[in-house]
DNA sequence: ACCGGCTCATTGTCAGACAATATTTGAGTG
DNA sequence: CACTCAAATATTGTCTGACAATGAGCCGGT
């Protein structure tokens, strides 16, 4: 299954004489710990690793066939990233957000969020908005679709990669990409998907529309509305888990 | 000198009969890596460790005598914080802010910092507001003694320490920790120290009145002012000493 | 049926080792 | 004398193996 050791150890090598061409392209390099760190981001993102889910090291060393000082490696920076919570001497699980965390978070993304917009009306080439345009499209057709709630997550996460580059804000995009990752246990915990696809949908085309005609108090109320719709549905469906919840 | 190998390893041991008292208070557990990542961190935000200075591995191991899985994890962490930053092959050095980065976060700060002090006027008790008006006087004092530095940025973390307490809101105190964090490594690459202290002590006096009068506007006023003075300052400076640079 | 002790699982930390790559130094040549 | 190429060195990336210490669950005794 999972011998993907010999991905970077052995390949290359010593392999004859030729002594120019072995280079560039072989590309070697890439950095084991990086990988692992996207399978165990992208495992907790898809929801394959459940919030409150223990993650214990020896497992995820005989899963990804990595040693253990880079499985700790990864947990460290994805407690960074407020995807994994260590507690002392009991070890790793995958984050729980609760539903206070979860208000600061949208709340705190308010304002950033109409800021990487703002950025990209000023910044962005023609082009890019373009693509905008274009990954509007594939939102829309997957909404309309009805398709599964993974792929409309990435056709979003499409849509905001785009922005992230037009803003040329790295700082900025990187907060962001955390907090919606933070974002996105909580759909998970929740089991939620907060069906309002249609409501989002129509934000969302707004909120391109505005950036298309470069009107910024239209986009930074459109951005406002739309993560304080997202907060309001995520929240409430969040609270009434919480009820079922207690009632039992 | 770092001799502290020991702290945890000995100690409690198998001492002798005695099979109640040896538990609790010892404390065994003070985790290493913590306090490492303690001791590199303050060395950076106190300019020990200076911007764009190499942190070799094995130097550090050599420096506080831990091993190289705990330096490694360390340094990830900080990678994370954004006060360090790790080149593919060729290791760490303490990270240097670009003014264009810095801009970011200054914009980024504005909101966030207006949205901290606003939660803390409607969260905080009115034992903690005045821990603040207390916190401001000794920052009064400092200012008007023409302190070192040091002190005064050690004041006003005390004075911020207060504001994330009263907020109740760990998720945006620790972003807004973080952010000042990189932004004291460009106090540090610009020597800076932005000699407005009196300025800034104005604005701070103003932010606490408004914080006592219990009016969200003038908070949010107030704040804006602050952060705005403060990255137009830092950010002026850092200009005239790079221009200075490239002519030489 | 409850409490205490014991075993086991798991983490925290260390030491040492090896390969792969970047940087620097040095030597040879035009 | 300047420049290019190759060897030597320094440093990171990763693994293996080991041990102590702590927390959790289980089992037997009262």
């Amino acid at each position: 299954m999972g011998s993907d050791k010999s991905t970077a150890g052995t390949a290359v090598g010593s392999a004859a004489g030729a002594p120019l061409t072995g280079a560039r392209i072989g590309r070697v390099a890439a950095p084991i710990r990086e990988q692992v760190l996207d399978v165990i981001r992208q495992g907790i993102l898809d929801f394959q690793l459940r919030p409150g889910q223990r993650l214990i090291e020896r497992e995820l060393i005989e899963q990804l066939g990595v040693s253990r000082p880079t499985i700790r490696e990864v947990l460290s920076r994805l407690v960074a990233e407020g995807l994994v919570t260590i507690q002392p001497q009991h070890g790793a699980t995958v984050a729980v957000l609760s539903p206070v965390e979860a208000e600061d978070i949208y709340e705190m993304r308010v304002p950033l969020e109409v800021l990487v917009m703002q950025r990209f009306v000023k910044r962005a080439t023609d082009e890019e908005i373009a693509q905008l345009r274009g990954a509007l499209g594939r939102i829309e057709e997957i909404t309309e679709a009805g398709s599964e709630t993974q792929s409309r997550l990435r056709a979003k996460d499409d849509f905001y990669q785009i922005v992230f580059e037009g803003a040329r804000s790295p700082v900025l995009a990187q907060t962001l990409q955390t907090m919606q990752g933070r974002i996105r246990l909580l759909r998970a915990t929740s089991l939620a998907t907060a069906g309002r696809p249609e409501a989002s949908l129509e934000e969302i085309r707004q909120l391109v529309g505005a950036i298309e005609r470069r009107d910024l108090d239209a986009v930074a109320a459109a951005a406002t509305a739309h993560v304080r719709n997202a907060a309001a549905s995520a929240l409430s469906q969040l609270a009434e888990n919480e009820a079922e919840t207690a009632q039992r």
